[in-house]
DNA sequence: AGAAACCCTACCAACCCTATAGGGTTTTAT
DNA sequence: ATAAAACCCTATAGGGTTGGTAGGGTTTCT
């Protein structure tokens, strides 16, 4: 899985509308300046986040962009799917398995490379926005080797008409 | 990190040499044929791993490729570096610790992708040819989820002369 | 009404990916 | 010696992706 600028920046939006969560909406302007992104390029980023349910926008005089649902149910990995696809090293999960299971000469490499897409879905998965803004409350010079692990969260329920199923 | 077409053409020429340890050089042609891989795309990638002085070739009638280090003493990591760069989700590990310590607004979203950097490079620097090549005595309906773990291994020393040094 | 703000489509330059082509050089076998 | 085998190296190229820019359309608040 490789990240590109463009998810970075999906990843800073959403960082600062956590941020500013229950403040009402913020324009694409202020969030454009505020993390220092190009703000038509932002455009397009907020607008893939809103058909995918993830933010919402309010139109007209004092609108902008505000999250859907509270910063400790949007995990990571939702963005980074979103934008950049799969967490799978090479293909997807699902293609994997199959090459796992029909290409026998190679099985071998293609499970060391879902050991490393389950790594990494493991840690992104069960990393949300509320872990990572405003650790005020979390020391300084804290290691986040352990990291306090909330798995009493609830899981954000599936929308009905979620646009782009794909299991990785 | 994403394993480019190319690299997964890299990492099953080396299983291919893995297999072959200790019987001389392999034609380019063999090892194409073999593995299914286009030909000359290969010869482009074996004289990169030629260069970073992972296999050595031997030129004239009889000649071809082989392994310059028993497969046990080959990671993983070293092929997919080489042919795709850092195994980070972003930027490099020396790129990540920098801007974890002066981008404060973001430090903790760096943490999380230093994390996942973490976790795929102590898969694939454990992981060597001789793991997943001629898994023979390997129960075929054994799940790997423990995995034999080799780490006794001797590990690889330094080459001097080695090119391109990056830290991730 | 009018301005604020999102909505949407099109376009574009640069770069990367995945090769292909073809000759040059070195070495071996006879 | 000599020819063939085999690697060595550079150049080229089409297609896709990345990282944007531009500009007008539409909706909604005041």
């Amino acid at each position: 899985m490789k990240i590109s600028q463009k998810g970075l920046y999906a990843l800073q939006a959403m960082m600062m509308l956590a941020r500013h969560y229950n403040q009402g909406a913020i324009r694409i302007r202020d969030i454009a300046y505020e993390e220092v992104l190009p703000e038509k390029f932002l455009e397009l980023i907020l607008l893939e986040l809103k058909n995918a349910r993830i933010v919402e926008s309010v139109r007209g005089a004092k609108g902008g962009y505000q999250l859907r649902r509270p910063p400790s149910e949007i995990r990571l990995s939702e963005i980074i799917r979103l934008i950049d696809g799969p967490l799978a090293p090479f293909g997807d999960a699902e293609q994997l398995r199959s090459l796992i299971d029909s290409d026998l000469e190679h099985r071998a490499l293609y499970k060391v490379f879902m050991e490393v897409r389950n790594a990494a879905a493991k840690i992104l998965e069960h990393t949300t926005l509320a872990d990572i803004v405003n650790p005020k409350f979390v020391k300084t010079g804290k290691r986040l080797g352990k990291k306090t692990h909330e798995d009493a969260r609830v899981l954000p329920m599936v929308v009905p008409g979620n646009p782009r199923r794909r299991e990785d």
